[in-house]
DNA sequence: ATGGCAATTAGAATATAATTCTAGAATAAG
DNA sequence: CTTATTCTAGAATTATATTCTAATTGCCAT
Protein backbone atom coordinates (compact mmCIF):
# COMPACT_ATOMS: atom_id res chain seq x y z
CA UNK A 1 0.00 0.00 0.00
CA UNK A 2 2.32 2.76 1.11
CA UNK A 3 5.10 1.22 -0.58
CA UNK A 4 5.03 2.86 -4.03
CA UNK A 5 4.93 0.38 -7.03
CA UNK A 6 7.39 2.87 -9.51
CA UNK A 7 6.06 3.37 -13.13
CA UNK A 8 9.19 2.18 -15.93
CA UNK A 9 8.34 4.11 -19.05
CA UNK A 10 11.39 2.90 -20.19
CA UNK A 11 12.28 -0.26 -18.34
CA UNK A 12 16.25 -0.37 -18.03
CA UNK A 13 17.31 2.57 -17.97
CA UNK A 14 19.34 2.85 -14.79
CA UNK A 15 21.18 -0.99 -16.22
CA UNK A 16 21.54 1.13 -19.79
CA UNK A 17 23.31 3.78 -17.78
CA UNK A 18 25.60 2.03 -16.26
CA UNK A 19 26.73 -0.57 -18.43
CA UNK A 20 27.61 2.42 -20.73
CA UNK A 21 29.83 4.12 -17.92
CA UNK A 22 31.98 1.13 -17.54
CA UNK A 23 31.83 1.04 -21.31
CA UNK A 24 32.85 4.59 -21.50
CA UNK A 25 35.44 4.04 -18.68
CA UNK A 26 36.93 1.00 -20.04
CA UNK A 27 37.46 2.67 -23.64
CA UNK A 28 38.97 6.23 -22.44
CA UNK A 29 39.34 5.72 -18.43
CA UNK A 30 37.49 7.30 -16.33
CA UNK A 31 38.32 10.81 -16.20
CA UNK A 32 37.90 11.28 -19.73
CA UNK A 33 34.33 10.15 -19.84
CA UNK A 34 31.59 12.94 -20.33
CA UNK A 35 27.78 12.47 -19.20
CA UNK A 36 27.49 13.12 -22.88
CA UNK A 37 29.14 10.45 -23.62
CA UNK A 38 27.12 7.88 -21.21
CA UNK A 39 23.94 10.11 -22.64
CA UNK A 40 25.15 8.84 -26.19
CA UNK A 41 25.71 5.42 -25.50
CA UNK A 42 23.42 4.55 -23.44
CA UNK A 43 20.35 6.43 -25.06
CA UNK A 44 19.04 7.85 -22.25
CA UNK A 45 18.38 11.38 -21.84
CA UNK A 46 20.40 13.82 -19.65
CA UNK A 47 17.61 14.41 -17.62
CA UNK A 48 16.91 10.84 -17.30
CA UNK A 49 20.09 10.37 -16.22
CA UNK A 50 19.94 12.60 -13.21
CA UNK A 51 16.95 12.11 -12.20
CA UNK A 52 18.45 8.35 -11.27
CA UNK A 53 21.44 9.22 -10.35
CA UNK A 54 21.82 12.45 -8.81
CA UNK A 55 24.84 13.89 -10.90
CA UNK A 56 27.87 12.28 -12.32
CA UNK A 57 29.61 11.06 -9.54
CA UNK A 58 26.29 9.24 -8.25
CA UNK A 59 26.77 7.28 -11.59
CA UNK A 60 30.08 6.03 -11.52
CA UNK A 61 28.86 5.15 -6.69
CA UNK A 62 26.49 3.25 -8.32
CA UNK A 63 28.43 1.37 -10.29
CA UNK A 64 31.25 0.84 -8.29
CA UNK A 65 28.69 -0.93 -5.15
CA UNK A 66 27.39 -3.24 -8.05
CA UNK A 67 31.14 -4.03 -8.44
CA UNK A 68 31.84 -4.57 -5.23
CA UNK A 69 28.96 -6.45 -4.42
CA UNK A 70 30.38 -8.55 -7.71
CA UNK A 71 33.27 -9.19 -6.41
CA UNK A 72 31.96 -9.73 -3.11
CA UNK A 73 30.40 -13.03 -4.13
CA UNK A 74 33.44 -14.42 -5.31
CA UNK A 75 35.11 -13.80 -2.04
CA UNK A 76 32.44 -15.52 0.24
CA UNK A 77 32.33 -18.36 -2.27
CA UNK A 78 36.09 -18.61 -1.92
CA UNK A 79 36.27 -18.59 1.76
CA UNK A 80 33.26 -21.62 2.09
CA UNK A 81 35.45 -23.64 -0.53
CA UNK A 82 38.59 -25.54 0.77
CA UNK A 83 37.88 -27.47 4.19
CA UNK A 84 41.30 -26.29 5.90
CA UNK A 85 42.60 -23.04 6.09
CA UNK A 86 45.46 -23.01 3.60
CA UNK A 87 42.93 -24.60 1.22
CA UNK A 88 40.47 -21.49 1.83
CA UNK A 89 43.11 -18.99 1.86
CA UNK A 90 44.30 -20.01 -1.14
CA UNK A 91 41.20 -20.25 -3.33
CA UNK A 92 40.71 -16.17 -2.07
CA UNK A 93 44.19 -16.04 -3.95
CA UNK A 94 43.70 -17.58 -6.58
CA UNK A 95 39.76 -16.62 -7.41
CA UNK A 96 40.47 -13.30 -7.04
CA UNK A 97 43.80 -13.04 -9.26
CA UNK A 98 41.15 -15.15 -11.46
CA UNK A 99 38.00 -13.19 -11.43
CA UNK A 100 40.21 -10.04 -12.40
CA UNK A 101 41.70 -11.49 -15.33
CA UNK A 102 38.63 -12.93 -16.49
CA UNK A 103 36.65 -9.42 -15.67
CA UNK A 104 39.93 -6.79 -16.50
CA UNK A 105 37.37 -4.08 -17.20
CA UNK A 106 35.60 -4.27 -13.98
CA UNK A 107 38.35 -4.74 -11.99
CA UNK A 108 40.20 -1.79 -13.61
CA UNK A 109 37.18 0.36 -12.60
CA UNK A 110 37.12 -1.09 -9.43
CA UNK A 111 40.97 -0.15 -8.87
CA UNK A 112 40.82 3.13 -10.40
CA UNK A 113 37.21 4.12 -8.30
CA UNK A 114 38.24 3.03 -4.89
CA UNK A 115 40.44 5.70 -3.51
CA UNK A 116 37.88 8.36 -5.29
CA UNK A 117 34.45 7.00 -3.85
CA UNK A 118 35.20 4.45 -1.04
CA UNK A 119 34.97 7.38 0.96
CA UNK A 120 31.93 9.45 -0.33
CA UNK A 121 29.75 5.83 -1.70
CA UNK A 122 27.64 5.88 1.59
CA UNK A 123 26.03 3.41 3.72
CA UNK A 124 25.24 1.09 0.91
CA UNK A 125 28.98 0.64 0.23
CA UNK A 126 29.39 0.49 4.19
CA UNK A 127 26.73 -2.36 4.42
CA UNK A 128 28.83 -4.50 1.87
CA UNK A 129 32.03 -4.17 3.84
CA UNK A 130 30.19 -4.92 6.80
CA UNK A 131 28.90 -8.05 5.96
CA UNK A 132 32.12 -9.50 4.64
CA UNK A 133 34.00 -8.38 7.31
CA UNK A 134 32.02 -10.14 9.70
CA UNK A 135 32.10 -13.39 7.49
CA UNK A 136 35.44 -12.74 7.05
CA UNK A 137 36.22 -12.86 11.44
CA UNK A 138 33.68 -16.08 11.11
CA UNK A 139 35.46 -17.78 8.29
CA UNK A 140 39.14 -17.11 10.83
CA UNK A 141 37.30 -18.30 13.99
CA UNK A 142 36.37 -21.48 12.19
CA UNK A 143 40.21 -22.89 11.81
CA UNK A 144 42.86 -23.17 15.04
CA UNK A 145 45.69 -21.89 12.89
CA UNK A 146 43.74 -18.58 12.18
CA UNK A 147 41.68 -18.02 15.14
CA UNK A 148 44.57 -15.86 16.66
CA UNK A 149 43.79 -13.32 13.72
CA UNK A 150 39.85 -13.25 14.07
CA UNK A 151 40.75 -9.49 15.96
CA UNK A 152 42.84 -8.29 13.12
CA UNK A 153 40.59 -8.78 9.55
CA UNK A 154 41.69 -5.36 8.02
CA UNK A 155 45.53 -7.02 8.61
CA UNK A 156 44.40 -10.45 6.91
CA UNK A 157 42.50 -8.54 4.20
CA UNK A 158 45.90 -6.47 3.36
CA UNK A 159 48.12 -9.75 3.05
CA UNK A 160 45.63 -11.69 1.26
CA UNK A 161 44.55 -9.43 -1.57
CA UNK A 162 47.31 -6.37 -1.28
CA UNK A 163 49.67 -7.98 -3.37
CA UNK A 164 47.34 -9.02 -6.25
CA UNK A 165 45.84 -5.56 -6.30
CA UNK A 166 49.43 -4.32 -6.78
CA UNK A 167 50.70 -6.80 -8.70
CA UNK A 168 47.32 -6.83 -11.08
CA UNK A 169 47.68 -2.87 -11.57
CA UNK A 170 49.89 -2.29 -14.06
CA UNK A 171 49.03 -5.40 -16.24
CA UNK A 172 45.37 -3.88 -16.27
CA UNK A 173 47.03 -0.43 -17.33
CA UNK A 174 48.61 -2.50 -20.11
CA UNK A 175 52.00 -1.48 -18.70
CA UNK A 176 52.75 -4.91 -18.13
CA UNK A 177 52.48 -7.21 -21.29
CA UNK A 178 53.40 -11.11 -18.94
CA UNK A 179 49.91 -12.61 -17.47
CA UNK A 180 49.81 -12.38 -13.95
CA UNK A 181 48.55 -15.24 -13.54
CA UNK A 182 52.04 -16.68 -14.10
CA UNK A 183 52.38 -15.18 -10.38
CA UNK A 184 49.25 -17.42 -9.17
CA UNK A 185 51.27 -19.64 -6.98
CA UNK A 186 53.46 -17.40 -5.70
CA UNK A 187 50.74 -15.25 -4.76
CA UNK A 188 49.01 -17.82 -2.91
CA UNK A 189 51.88 -19.69 -1.59
CA UNK A 190 52.75 -15.55 -0.52
CA UNK A 191 49.02 -15.39 1.90
CA UNK A 192 50.05 -19.19 2.88
CA UNK A 193 53.32 -18.28 4.43
CA UNK A 194 52.57 -15.03 5.70
CA UNK A 195 49.13 -15.65 7.60
CA UNK A 196 50.08 -19.46 8.22
CA UNK A 197 52.97 -20.46 11.07
CA UNK A 198 54.17 -23.19 10.41
CA UNK A 199 55.99 -24.37 13.46
CA UNK B 1 76.05 27.66 -25.38
CA UNK B 2 73.60 26.14 -26.83
CA UNK B 3 71.97 25.55 -23.56
CA UNK B 4 69.41 28.46 -22.44
CA UNK B 5 69.70 29.84 -19.46
CA UNK B 6 65.50 30.80 -18.75
CA UNK B 7 64.65 33.94 -17.76
CA UNK B 8 62.70 33.61 -14.67
CA UNK B 9 60.74 36.42 -13.52
CA UNK B 10 58.93 35.34 -10.44
CA UNK B 11 60.98 32.31 -9.42
CA UNK B 12 59.71 29.37 -8.01
CA UNK B 13 56.14 29.50 -9.78
CA UNK B 14 56.14 25.58 -10.47
CA UNK B 15 56.85 25.02 -6.72
CA UNK B 16 54.71 26.94 -5.87
CA UNK B 17 51.74 25.57 -7.88
CA UNK B 18 52.92 22.18 -6.95
CA UNK B 19 52.32 22.95 -3.26
CA UNK B 20 49.18 24.66 -3.97
CA UNK B 21 47.75 21.30 -5.72
CA UNK B 22 48.69 19.37 -3.25
CA UNK B 23 46.76 21.38 -1.08
CA UNK B 24 43.96 21.50 -2.63
CA UNK B 25 44.41 17.80 -3.52
CA UNK B 26 44.25 17.03 0.40
CA UNK B 27 41.72 19.47 1.63
CA UNK B 28 39.02 18.90 -1.14
CA UNK B 29 39.95 15.58 -2.49
CA UNK B 30 41.89 15.28 -6.24
CA UNK B 31 38.71 14.96 -8.03
CA UNK B 32 37.13 18.26 -6.52
CA UNK B 33 40.76 20.67 -7.39
CA UNK B 34 39.60 23.43 -9.59
CA UNK B 35 42.28 25.64 -11.82
CA UNK B 36 41.40 28.37 -10.35
CA UNK B 37 41.67 26.90 -6.45
CA UNK B 38 45.02 26.73 -7.45
CA UNK B 39 45.53 29.78 -9.33
CA UNK B 40 44.03 31.35 -6.01
CA UNK B 41 46.32 29.73 -3.49
CA UNK B 42 49.41 29.74 -5.09
CA UNK B 43 48.95 33.18 -6.44
CA UNK B 44 50.37 32.20 -9.77
CA UNK B 45 47.92 33.17 -13.14
CA UNK B 46 46.06 31.20 -15.51
CA UNK B 47 48.28 31.76 -18.41
CA UNK B 48 52.07 31.03 -16.49
CA UNK B 49 50.31 27.99 -14.64
CA UNK B 50 49.49 26.56 -18.55
CA UNK B 51 52.53 27.82 -19.87
CA UNK B 52 54.62 25.60 -16.96
CA UNK B 53 52.74 22.53 -17.14
CA UNK B 54 50.56 22.31 -20.39
CA UNK B 55 47.31 21.17 -18.95
CA UNK B 56 45.58 20.54 -15.26
CA UNK B 57 46.66 16.40 -15.74
CA UNK B 58 50.07 18.05 -16.43
CA UNK B 59 50.28 19.45 -12.86
CA UNK B 60 48.73 16.58 -11.07
CA UNK B 61 51.66 14.49 -13.24
CA UNK B 62 54.37 16.67 -12.08
CA UNK B 63 53.31 16.37 -8.53
CA UNK B 64 53.12 12.74 -9.11
CA UNK B 65 56.42 12.28 -10.38
CA UNK B 66 58.22 14.20 -7.70
CA UNK B 67 56.12 12.30 -4.82
CA UNK B 68 57.40 9.21 -6.54
CA UNK B 69 60.97 10.61 -6.48
CA UNK B 70 60.42 11.47 -2.58
CA UNK B 71 58.82 7.83 -2.06
CA UNK B 72 62.10 6.20 -4.21
CA UNK B 73 64.93 7.85 -1.52
CA UNK B 74 62.92 6.08 1.33
CA UNK B 75 62.84 2.72 -0.29
CA UNK B 76 66.85 3.20 -1.20
CA UNK B 77 67.73 4.22 1.45
CA UNK B 78 65.86 1.22 3.37
CA UNK B 79 67.67 -1.60 0.95
CA UNK B 80 71.28 -0.31 1.84
CA UNK B 81 70.11 -0.04 5.65
CA UNK B 82 70.65 -3.92 6.91
CA UNK B 83 73.10 -6.17 6.28
CA UNK B 84 71.39 -9.01 5.76
CA UNK B 85 67.99 -9.95 3.36
CA UNK B 86 66.01 -10.22 6.05
CA UNK B 87 66.76 -6.76 7.84
CA UNK B 88 66.60 -5.00 4.39
CA UNK B 89 63.03 -6.49 3.79
CA UNK B 90 61.44 -5.18 7.40
CA UNK B 91 63.31 -1.85 6.96
CA UNK B 92 61.52 -1.86 3.71
CA UNK B 93 58.29 -2.27 4.89
CA UNK B 94 58.31 -0.45 8.09
CA UNK B 95 59.93 2.94 6.86
CA UNK B 96 57.28 2.97 3.64
CA UNK B 97 54.86 2.55 6.40
CA UNK B 98 56.35 5.44 8.59
CA UNK B 99 56.82 7.41 6.09
CA UNK B 100 53.08 7.33 4.90
CA UNK B 101 51.97 7.99 8.53
CA UNK B 102 54.97 11.71 8.56
CA UNK B 103 53.40 12.54 5.19
CA UNK B 104 49.98 11.37 4.63
CA UNK B 105 49.37 14.30 2.40
CA UNK B 106 52.02 12.86 0.05
CA UNK B 107 51.05 9.28 0.51
CA UNK B 108 47.29 10.14 -0.31
CA UNK B 109 47.76 11.96 -3.00
CA UNK B 110 50.03 9.12 -4.61
CA UNK B 111 47.69 6.56 -4.10
CA UNK B 112 44.98 8.46 -5.10
CA UNK B 113 46.77 9.33 -8.03
CA UNK B 114 48.36 6.45 -9.13
CA UNK B 115 45.43 4.11 -10.84
CA UNK B 116 45.22 8.00 -13.81
CA UNK B 117 48.46 9.26 -13.72
CA UNK B 118 50.92 6.12 -13.98
CA UNK B 119 49.82 5.04 -17.52
CA UNK B 120 49.62 8.93 -18.61
CA UNK B 121 52.92 10.15 -16.88
CA UNK B 122 55.71 9.72 -19.29
CA UNK B 123 59.11 8.71 -19.58
CA UNK B 124 60.47 10.68 -15.98
CA UNK B 125 58.24 8.52 -14.83
CA UNK B 126 59.34 5.16 -16.43
CA UNK B 127 63.04 6.34 -15.64
CA UNK B 128 62.66 6.41 -12.00
CA UNK B 129 60.44 2.93 -11.99
CA UNK B 130 62.88 1.56 -14.26
CA UNK B 131 65.87 3.09 -11.38
CA UNK B 132 63.80 1.52 -8.87
CA UNK B 133 63.37 -1.80 -10.30
CA UNK B 134 67.24 -2.31 -11.08
CA UNK B 135 68.09 -1.52 -7.40
CA UNK B 136 65.60 -4.03 -6.31
CA UNK B 137 67.07 -6.50 -8.84
CA UNK B 138 70.54 -5.87 -7.74
CA UNK B 139 69.38 -5.91 -3.77
CA UNK B 140 67.98 -9.34 -3.98
CA UNK B 141 70.68 -10.70 -6.04
CA UNK B 142 72.94 -9.66 -3.06
CA UNK B 143 71.65 -12.60 -0.98
CA UNK B 144 71.50 -16.08 -0.99
CA UNK B 145 67.95 -16.30 0.31
CA UNK B 146 66.67 -13.59 -2.26
CA UNK B 147 69.21 -14.22 -5.25
CA UNK B 148 66.03 -16.80 -6.79
CA UNK B 149 63.73 -13.99 -6.77
CA UNK B 150 65.70 -11.54 -8.45
CA UNK B 151 63.96 -12.70 -11.97
CA UNK B 152 60.67 -11.63 -10.37
CA UNK B 153 61.11 -7.85 -8.98
CA UNK B 154 57.13 -7.50 -9.64
CA UNK B 155 56.44 -10.15 -7.36
CA UNK B 156 58.79 -8.55 -4.62
CA UNK B 157 57.42 -5.60 -5.22
CA UNK B 158 53.49 -6.50 -4.35
CA UNK B 159 54.41 -8.89 -1.98
CA UNK B 160 55.93 -5.79 0.12
CA UNK B 161 53.92 -2.97 -0.60
CA UNK B 162 50.87 -4.34 -1.77
CA UNK B 163 50.08 -4.78 2.01
CA UNK B 164 50.77 -1.68 3.71
CA UNK B 165 48.72 0.05 0.55
CA UNK B 166 46.18 -1.75 1.24
CA UNK B 167 46.07 -0.99 4.92
CA UNK B 168 46.98 2.27 4.61
CA UNK B 169 44.13 3.64 2.33
CA UNK B 170 41.07 3.50 4.34
CA UNK B 171 43.01 4.88 7.52
CA UNK B 172 44.50 7.98 5.03
CA UNK B 173 40.57 8.16 4.17
CA UNK B 174 39.67 8.27 7.88
CA UNK B 175 37.43 5.34 7.24
CA UNK B 176 39.82 3.85 9.96
CA UNK B 177 40.23 5.49 13.11
CA UNK B 178 43.47 2.97 14.75
CA UNK B 179 46.62 3.97 13.43
CA UNK B 180 48.03 1.88 10.97
CA UNK B 181 51.37 1.73 13.05
CA UNK B 182 49.35 -0.86 15.17
CA UNK B 183 49.98 -3.51 12.20
CA UNK B 184 53.66 -2.14 11.78
CA UNK B 185 55.44 -5.55 12.86
CA UNK B 186 52.68 -8.27 11.71
CA UNK B 187 53.23 -6.17 8.32
CA UNK B 188 56.85 -6.93 8.43
CA UNK B 189 56.70 -10.39 9.92
CA UNK B 190 54.38 -10.73 7.13
CA UNK B 191 56.41 -9.64 4.19
CA UNK B 192 59.19 -11.19 5.72
CA UNK B 193 57.82 -14.75 5.97
CA UNK B 194 56.29 -14.51 2.47
CA UNK B 195 59.41 -14.27 1.08
CA UNK B 196 62.12 -16.15 3.12
CA UNK B 197 60.92 -19.30 3.05
CA UNK B 198 62.79 -21.06 6.25
CA UNK B 199 63.75 -24.55 5.35
C1' DA C 1 73.51 51.33 -21.03
C1' DT C 2 70.41 49.55 -24.35
C1' DG C 3 68.02 47.08 -27.82
C1' DG C 4 66.89 42.50 -29.19
C1' DC C 5 65.14 38.09 -27.87
C1' DA C 6 63.17 34.24 -25.60
C1' DA C 7 60.91 33.00 -21.44
C1' DT C 8 57.35 34.22 -18.62
C1' DT C 9 53.17 36.44 -16.86
C1' DA C 10 48.50 38.30 -17.04
C1' DG C 11 43.76 38.02 -17.59
C1' DA C 12 40.05 38.47 -20.96
C1' DA C 13 37.84 35.57 -24.42
C1' DT C 14 36.38 31.15 -25.75
C1' DA C 15 35.19 26.32 -25.59
C1' DT C 16 33.72 22.40 -23.16
C1' DA C 17 31.33 20.01 -19.87
C1' DA C 18 28.20 19.58 -15.75
C1' DT C 19 23.99 20.64 -13.83
C1' DT C 20 19.35 22.65 -13.43
C1' DC C 21 14.85 23.65 -15.02
C1' DT C 22 10.34 23.38 -17.11
C1' DA C 23 7.20 20.98 -19.60
C1' DG C 24 5.34 16.96 -21.01
C1' DA C 25 4.57 11.57 -21.48
C1' DA C 26 4.08 7.02 -19.27
C1' DT C 27 2.28 4.23 -15.51
C1' DA C 28 -0.41 2.40 -11.74
C1' DA C 29 -4.19 2.96 -8.53
C1' DG C 30 -8.69 4.17 -7.45
C1' DC D 1 -11.27 8.13 -16.69
C1' DT D 2 -8.78 10.90 -13.71
C1' DT D 3 -5.25 11.76 -10.79
C1' DA D 4 -0.88 11.48 -8.46
C1' DT D 5 3.55 10.02 -9.30
C1' DT D 6 7.52 8.68 -11.59
C1' DC D 7 10.06 9.25 -15.33
C1' DT D 8 11.79 11.38 -19.82
C1' DA D 9 13.35 15.17 -22.86
C1' DG D 10 16.20 18.61 -24.17
C1' DA D 11 16.89 23.59 -23.92
C1' DA D 12 18.90 27.01 -20.74
C1' DT D 13 22.19 27.91 -17.36
C1' DT D 14 26.25 27.60 -14.75
C1' DA D 15 30.84 26.11 -13.77
C1' DT D 16 35.22 24.97 -15.32
C1' DA D 17 39.07 24.14 -18.51
C1' DT D 18 41.67 25.90 -22.08
C1' DT D 19 43.31 29.23 -25.54
C1' DC D 20 44.82 33.60 -27.09
C1' DT D 21 46.95 38.15 -27.41
C1' DA D 22 49.32 41.50 -25.37
C1' DA D 23 52.41 42.99 -22.02
C1' DT D 24 56.56 42.22 -18.88
C1' DT D 25 60.89 40.33 -17.33
C1' DG D 26 65.71 39.30 -17.34
C1' DC D 27 69.64 37.85 -20.07
C1' DC D 28 73.09 38.88 -23.41
C1' DA D 29 75.63 40.84 -27.21
C1' DT D 30 76.73 45.09 -28.73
Amino acid sequence: MSEASPARPRAGARERVLAAALACATESGMDAVTIDAIRARSGVSVGSLYHHFGDKQGVFAALFVAGVEHFGEIAMAAMAKGDSAEAGLRALVEDYLDWVVTHPDWARFLLAARPRLESAAGPLLRDANGRYFTALRDWLKRWPETRHLAGRPALVLALVFGPVDYLVRPWLDGLMPASPLEHRDALADGAVRALLVRQ
